[in-house]
DNA sequence: TCAAAAGTGTTAAGTTTACACCCATGA
DNA sequence: TCATGGGTGTAAACTTAACACTTTTGA
């Protein structure tokens, strides 16, 4: 179809891309921060960024920003939205649409992170950020907190084989808040996709703990998620 | 501060603004939507729309236009998400902003109204919509569902004073799902931000129906919601 | 042999659901 | 006087929360 410039007496903007990137280790939820080695702001803490470009959607764009970054594909993604003050970024006026993934820190390409100079930070002791940016992650985090206690989200930030302590961890650190173990199990033997396995983790214990798997077939069938 | 042109690689693009308007209504839930005077896509049914402009954030531009097609200023608005797949209109490329507002239906320009061709919808019976806006309508409507549940957003539908059958049968409309009259009673009961007050609505019943009015100042103090 | 994490059930409290009849009034 | 919507309580089912000890094993 032709460009009929219907609506050429209206302005244009930059659409930027910012990345909320968490992951989970030694039992801290983390975000993947960058220190600026570009103005504005060179020398300061922020999320990954980008600019939509002509020929990508909003979403490629973040999926592209992401890859840019980590080297994954295929990353678990969500929009936080759009943040459009006029003053939000003082170099240029930037329209920009957030996003939060997912990843499992074990499985990221490090030297590309570190040619970023970019570095995991415990979500609990973040140091400040340019512009909006900590809006845009406590958004993020609100977000991500209500979605994971109703979809098995978290299951991301974990690796395919895990254990039950890994797993209510994890999930003390989402919701900010410690759990009953044994009512936290019992939770978690109700829901079918959460299939244990054969295999036994030696690494955090003497005894050894069983290591589990989620099972998205079974939870696409079957799936109530309740954590 | 001065500008200093940091991105100017990057593309820029029109940034648009649609608002998914609810009303409630003879029991019913309702969407203002408009019949398109203007192209592309003249004579179809779509949102209220516009573009952000260089004075205003994206967010005062969705106040904007909802003001320009109610009258109506200080209302409820909520942020959708951005919309930014590279063909969504199909005559230029537009990275749009949705918002979804609650009004109450008596309370608008009417006349402003029909002047921009805008109709109540009953929002189980809209018609075919232009680009993504059925899109951006599902979303808006779970949002909703989801804060409404869990915050007193929905008394932004209903006039000052309304009967407790008022407000079960906006909930119902909300939720999709009729609900138990006096289980509904005692969860309002429980909620002292809910007050009763002397005044008795005579327009739907015989013997009357006592009136109840939102005071957000006991909310904001004590407030837990849950409907 | 002991420190450290894994694993395992029961009971009480609280919440949610189901359910049916009388009341007041204007037409 | 009767049709219409307004208003009211109780008991059973279910869900959630609190709580402590035994097991395994490597150092």
């Amino acid at each position: 179809m032709p460009k009929r410039n219907f609506y050429r007496e209206h302005p244009k903007f930059y659409v930027g891309i910012d990345c909320i990137i968490f992951g989970f280790q030694k039992g801290r939820l983390s975000l993947l921060l960058l220190k600026r080695n570009f103005e504005p702001s060179k020398g300061m803490w922020s999320l990954m960024g980008g600019f939509v470009q002509k020929d990508e959607s909003a979403d490629d764009a973040a999926k592209r920003v992401l890859r840019e970054l980590t080297g994954l594909d295929n990353v678990y993604m969500e929009q936080v939205g759009a943040f459009g003050e006029i003053e939000r970024d003082p170099g240029e006026r930037v329209i920009s649409v957030a996003y939060y993934a997912l990843i499992n820190i074990d499985d990221y390409d490090k030297e590309l992170v570190r040619s970023h100079n970019a570095f995991w930070t415990d979500i609990n002791e973040l140091p400040e950020l340019i512009f909006d940016h900590q809006e845009m992650v406590d958004k993020a985090r609100n977000m991500m907190k209500q979605k994971a206690s109703v979809n098995p989200i978290g299951f991301n930030l974990l690796p395919e084989l895990f254990t039950l302590t890994q797993l209510q961890t994890l999930y003390e650190a989402i919701y900010g808040e410690t759990m009953d173990k044994r009512n936290f199990r019992k939770r978690v033997a109700t829901m079918e996709f959460i299939e244990n396995t054969d295999f036994i983790d030696k690494t955090g214990s003497k005894r050894g703990a069983r290591l589990y798997r989620m099972n998205s077939d079974i939870y696409r069938k079957t799936g109530k998620f309740k954590l």
